[in-house]
DNA sequence: CATGAATGAGACTTCATTCAT
DNA sequence: TATGAATGAAGTCTCATTCAT
């Protein structure tokens, strides 16, 4: 079907041009102690990430981050918009313009994002977000801003275009979007919280089919037919 | 259905008459540290939150959380049991005893599990457990123990019910479990993490709404019919 | 040869006339805390054994304990001189009159030591005066009063009587005592520190045979004889 | 002989006009600190000793203590090694090279002894032990391999070397061993409890003198000549 | 007298941050 | 600039002691 698998397989990579000059480290120093830092606070949460470890990380030492970041709660919010920043980017660039049926579309979008953000580090982006925000309020401002609301659009629009052209039946375009994106983004939480730990039991989850369990059954639940009788009305509440 | 208890409800409730005698606060000395870390460690993550607070909060010293907890940790699983544990038994019985409709059970645990946990601080706990799960291996292993397994095999067993009863597809069950639950456990995240935060814009999410649409559209996915043309192979990408 | 062996086997007894009365209670429980807290002090030291554990020992609880001792300093004072009192009392009793071979007499004062106190729980006292004289300075004067100034007048006197009856040669009094005294006690020591660790090697000491060579070694040496050729003279002093 | 090295002498000793740079403390710490911890752990006891005092006697903070040693677990068996560990690997090293007569190299092995270890603080350290050992289960097990097997080790090849040679009788190694080191020893121990104390009377003891005396018995007991008639047949008891 | 719930000083250890070199 | 030795505040947990019942 696709490379839905190799996750954290496209890490430091390359760096071409790269000559060990002083002048040269100088100037990527504060690059590289985003990329460590981004790893580790990924891995260990904000609180539980050692400055020297970080350091080490970006192979400088400890005094060496306090030239740059001048103190770890800096270094984390650099961290944290320089990679959002990016994610939004991609997101933009991927929206396009698509042409076919708008069920391919919403499956093109999130395989997309599962390959380009939800199978990566990137994904762990989130969970710090998630587990730090209230401890950094003007962080939530700018997720709210740079994440939420971007890919609330994207997806709505993508929706809207499915009811518009008839091949979707009229849901509510937020919930629905919500409805859509939460089992992925969801699942990328969870690789990097109990499934990165070596739990007994709880088989791990097969990523690449639960997308496409999740797909087949919103799908289907979009498609224009005889509604289901009288669901919204069958709440059984005690 | 069944006289599901409230729990949060009953808690500083009434304390009738009674005076405050030394015999009296032991005995409601549990409930008022639970209380209180919950609220803490949803508030700002369990790392984060100073034993010394907990007792604080709770009105009684330091020395005094660890006459009724060992650890912090064991604070953290009894929180964890109370709050979630409780349900997760009570799912079960109701998936074994409900008669009716399997599309009306579904609905029934979704929306139990949201008056019962979604909307209270204890949906708070899922957050804790996504942030810092990694740093604290026991609290994994528990977890994956005491929660998600159980949950999984709850809402496995009732989609299978469906699907034995021919009123669902054969449908992948844990993966279709997963599609159930994650927008509901993600809605929680959101309400404990940006949802939290005084941020503008990013119009208010309705649970309520989010979840109605949310079931609407996997129930209609899961319903027995002319099976969506290709769906999976239709992948258009650019 | 002889009972050497069988330590702890005498400890809390019958105590006959019991009639466990409030009244008969409330009398023996000074006696009752003072015995488990020389147990618990010999086994774990002063300072590593928590007041509640003594009282648990003994029956009460924490609180009864602190009606009769108003400290945990002050309840190791006791515990000291309670039972140093004993020892003392035994030893003056056990001196008497003893006719026959000078190096008999000595065999007899060191084996009926080790019965009654070497490999009892008696000798673990030594151990805590040891470790704690030095943060109990008036327990130090006790104790040379009581046990130090006694035990080398008894053993000084004996090989004083086998010099004056031209059984032993002419040896420094205090220094002979010491050299004989020495590997006993150390032997009691040894029992409650390392000896009651599960230390793998360090094969297990026989105390019979130990204190079987070192009379051997002992007495020899104190034959008299043709001196040692030049024994004193040799000091090789680098 | 040999030429022994005098560490405690060394110590403080010069520093000569070098200005004491970090750099020059970063070398002198472990010395200053392992000096620090073994005087107070002699005075206090290991578990009476806080962390906080041997770093400020060392004229450290609480921090840099750690920075040198990981706990104060391996900081107490940093002050064994020094004090004891090179000691013994000497011994062994004279025994193996010692020509002429047993009785002379056991007489040189007790006076190092006493120069390097009975005299100085170090031989506090079998008070810690004695006093602390069950309390600190890896302590034992450490000190059983490091200290007591080494010694008994080397006494008893220094024995077993006057045995084989036809200068001592044959007797059993360990046992004369014990009855060897064991007056060494304990009047370490008194030095460092009782005879630390200003007690009245009990007139101060002469180490030398004893230590004297003591080899004088013992290696006289070692010495071949016709057994003593029946000495262990004779116990007289009334 | 007896109890045991409650307290809070204090111990060990960690780690963000500083600053002399 | 870069380093890494040093600091000391802070966190978890223990336990002697008190006191309401």
């Amino acid at each position: 079907m696709s490379p839905l698998s190799t996750p954290e397989a496209a890490t430091p990579a390359a760096r071409p041009d790269e000559l060990p000059t002083r002048q040269r480290r100088k100037e990527a120093r504060p690059q590289e102690l985003l990329e460590a830092a981004l790893a580790l606070f990924v891995e260990k949460g904000f609180a539980a990430t050692r400055a020297e470890e970080v350091a080490q990380r970006a192979g400088v030492s400890k005094g060496t981050l306090y030239l740059y970041y001048p103190s770890k709660e800096e270094l984390f919010k650099a961290v944290v918009r320089q990679n959002l920043g990016a994610l939004i980017a991609e997101g933009k660039e991927a929206v396009a313009q698509f042409e076919g049926a708008t069920g391919d579309l919403l499956v093109y979008l999130m395989m997309t994002w599962w390959q380009r953000v939800g199978s990566t580090q990137a994904s762990g982006i989130h969970k710090i977000v998630i587990a730090e925000v209230r401890n950094f309020p003007d962080l939530a401002q700018f997720y709210a801003d740079e994440v939420i609301q971007p890919a609330d659009e994207l997806f709505c629009s993508a929706i809207e275009r499915g009811v518009t052209r008839g091949e979707f039946r009229a849901v509510p375009l937020h919930e629905a979007a919500h409805a859509l994106m939460a089992p992925m983004i969801f699942l990328a939480l969870h690789r990097h919280s109990v499934g990165a730990c070596p739990v007994q039991g709880c088989g791990t989850m097969d990523p690449e089919a639960m997308l496409r369990t999740h797909l087949d059954l919103v799908l289907r639940g979009l498609e224009v037919r005889a509604p289901a009788a009288g669901r919204q009305s069958t709440e059984a509440r005690p």
